[in-house]
RNA sequence: GGCGCGUUCGUCUAGCGGCCUAGGACGCUGCCCUCUCAAGGCAGAGACCAUGGGUUCAAAUCCCAUACGCGCCA
């Protein structure tokens, strides 16, 4: 195992979207690659938005995608009720690690780093819009930088509860070298003294995840573009601290197909309804890895495993990704279809279940499935395919229109019905000799012929290749099918 | 408003000074295969490399502006 350590820190605000999900993903696989370690940390220091239903979809999410962690939350709940949480760095749940954040603070405090500071709200704003108004930058006062005791006293007596501020240079440059977007220049001038602890006593983003990502020994911090205008600041903090910052890679944002940041204006931005809508958690995370990345050869499918192989931060992209859901199923159509016909089926269990067709002969249901295993893009597809083959018939009234209600039709199905009752072994072969025969002795083109079968059999006019269909279904349901065809033509009374 | 990031076929991307009359993938069109639908095979359309200036014998590739998009700050 090498000394690398990654980690993905969702805030557990709502379930976990697609963005959230390839930022786990480039970590994970990064990790998987390196031989590191992939943790996952829970920042859930927004206590108003912070839920516990998030928790576990996001959980249930990163199990579902295959995303395994090294370090982090099991899921299950400590005696005291509380989430329990494996590796050796305590809890990996921010609002659990209070202890390190205010030592932290005490520590800036003393050595005069950071500051306490009694501004308000409305004071700041007031500011905000002054300095606005007279188009100048809007910037923190300063006012509380140097406060006397007195002053001090004074704020306190007013019952007024400070915040603690690190102290930022005013004048020079802050760098970032990022491991995608090269070496990034930030002025001093425009960083702003940063909150760390705010009034109710809470540590901010920033404070909590540079001090966990430094207790944590982080080696290398992946997230979102939208982080990047606040590493120069996270910078300082490890400066002030005197910690070793990471490394840093910013990834480039996933949008909708508008080129707005991808929301749920865009449709499914839920990881877990994408499992409900029939995808494999192997496609998902084959297709989030092109969101972003991609290798010289322009690769498009991997074998299991050979991500984590290939995987590297230099094939990442700088620009934004559109996400494109006729892509996603394209690929899940080729997962699909190399899967073998009882893992399709394991798979779409729920779907299957829920069209009814779940408590059938299990090898019946394997070889149909099988029948038509080129054709699933999504396992919601599989139920519909297969269904007339253990339920009734359902006439497609097109299908029924294009080719059954045809001249002539109805004395191919009557002579059909007299052939087949007729063949003695009901298997592919013999059946298909026989019908040939049927065509050729009639003098009619092959079509003309295959397709009343098709449709009067199955209701539709796709569908499997037909001997083998005729097979599956069996001569008594092949014939009783036959014979209703054959009553729907009949005029009507 | 300031700062930052980005800009190659509709979409994901290759490309890191000559191999580019710009390659691959999805999608699209056509053909082949064929009992239907798919899958598969083949072929094709599709990008004046955002725009304008430089640098260079040579630029999608380096530099500078502009435009547009996105993000961050509050």
């Amino acid at each position: 195992m090498s000394d690398i350590r990654v980690r993905f820190a969702p805030s557990p605000t709502g379930y976990l979207h697609i963005g959230g999900a390839r930022t786990a993903l480039f970590n994970w696989l990064f990790a998987r690659r390196h031989k590191g370690v992939f943790l996952l940390r829970i920042e859930d220091t927004d206590e108003v938005r912070s839920t516990e239903e998030s928790v576990s979809a996001i959980l249930d999410s990163m199990r579902w995608l295959g995303l395994d962690w090294d370090e982090g939350p099991t899921g299950e709940r400590t005696a005291q009720g509380t989430w329990a949480s494996k590796g050796p760095k305590g809890s990996y749940f921010q609002m659990e690690r209070m202890p390190l954040y205010q030592e932290a603070v005490a520590s800036l405090l003393a050595s005069g780093k950071a500051y306490r500071c009694y501004c308000t709200k409305e004071e700041i704003e007031a500011a905000r819009q002054k300095a606005l108004a007279e188009k100048r930058l809007p910037r923190y006062s300063g006012r509380c930088r140097a406060l006397s005791e007195e002053q001090r006293k004074a704020f306190e007596a007013e019952g007024r509860k400070p915040s603690v501020r690190l102290r930022l240079p005013d004048e020079g440059e802050t760098a970032v070298d990022d491991i995608i977007r090269g070496h990034v220049v930030f002025e001093n001038a425009m960083l702003q003294d940063l909150v760390i602890l705010k009034t109710t006593g809470g540590p901010t983003y920033n404070f909590a995840c540079v001090v966990d990502d430094h207790h944590m020994g982080i080696t290398h911090v992946i997230r979102g573009d939208e982080h990047l205008p606040n590493t120069p600041s996270q910078l300082r903090l490890y400066e002030a601290l005197g910690w070793t910052p990471p490394k840093f890679a910013h990834l480039s944002m996933i949008l909708g197909p508008d080129g707005t940041k991808l929301s749920k204006r865009h449709g499914a931005t839920s990881v877990l309804e994408y499992k409900t809508q029939g995808f494999l958690p192997e496609t998902m995370r084959n297709y989030l890895a092109l969101l972003g990345w991609s290798n010289p050869e322009s690769q498009q499918l991997f074998e299991p495993g050979e991500l984590e192989g290939k995987f590297d931060l230099a094939g990442c992209q700088k620009n934004p990704a559109t996400f494109d859901p006729v892509k996603l199923e394209w690929m899940n159509g080729t997962y699909l279809r190399k899967l073998p016909a009882g893992r399709v089926i394991e798979a779409a269990e729920p779907f299957l279940k829920a069209a009814g067709l779940w408590d059938v002969p299990r090898e019946k249901l394997c070889s149909v499935v099988d029948l038509e295993r080129e054709k699933y893009k999504l396992l919601t597809d599989v139920p519909g395919r297969v269904d007339f083959f253990f339920k009734d018939v359902v006439y497609d009234p097109k299908a029924v229109e294009k080719t059954l209600k045809k001249d002539g039709v109805d004395p191919v199905l009557e002579g059909l019905l007299t052939l087949l009752s007729g063949v003695a072994e009901f298997t592919e072969k013999p059946l298909e000799a026989a019908i040939r025969e049927f065509v050729a002795s009639r003098g009619v083109k092959p079509g003309a012929v295959f397709h009343p079968l098709r449709v009067a059999v199955s209701g539709r006019t796709d569908g499997p290749t037909l001997f083998l269909m005729l097979e599956k279904l069996g001569k008594d349901a092949v014939l009783e099918r036959l014979g209703k065809a054959r009553r729907l033509l009949a005029p009507a009374g």
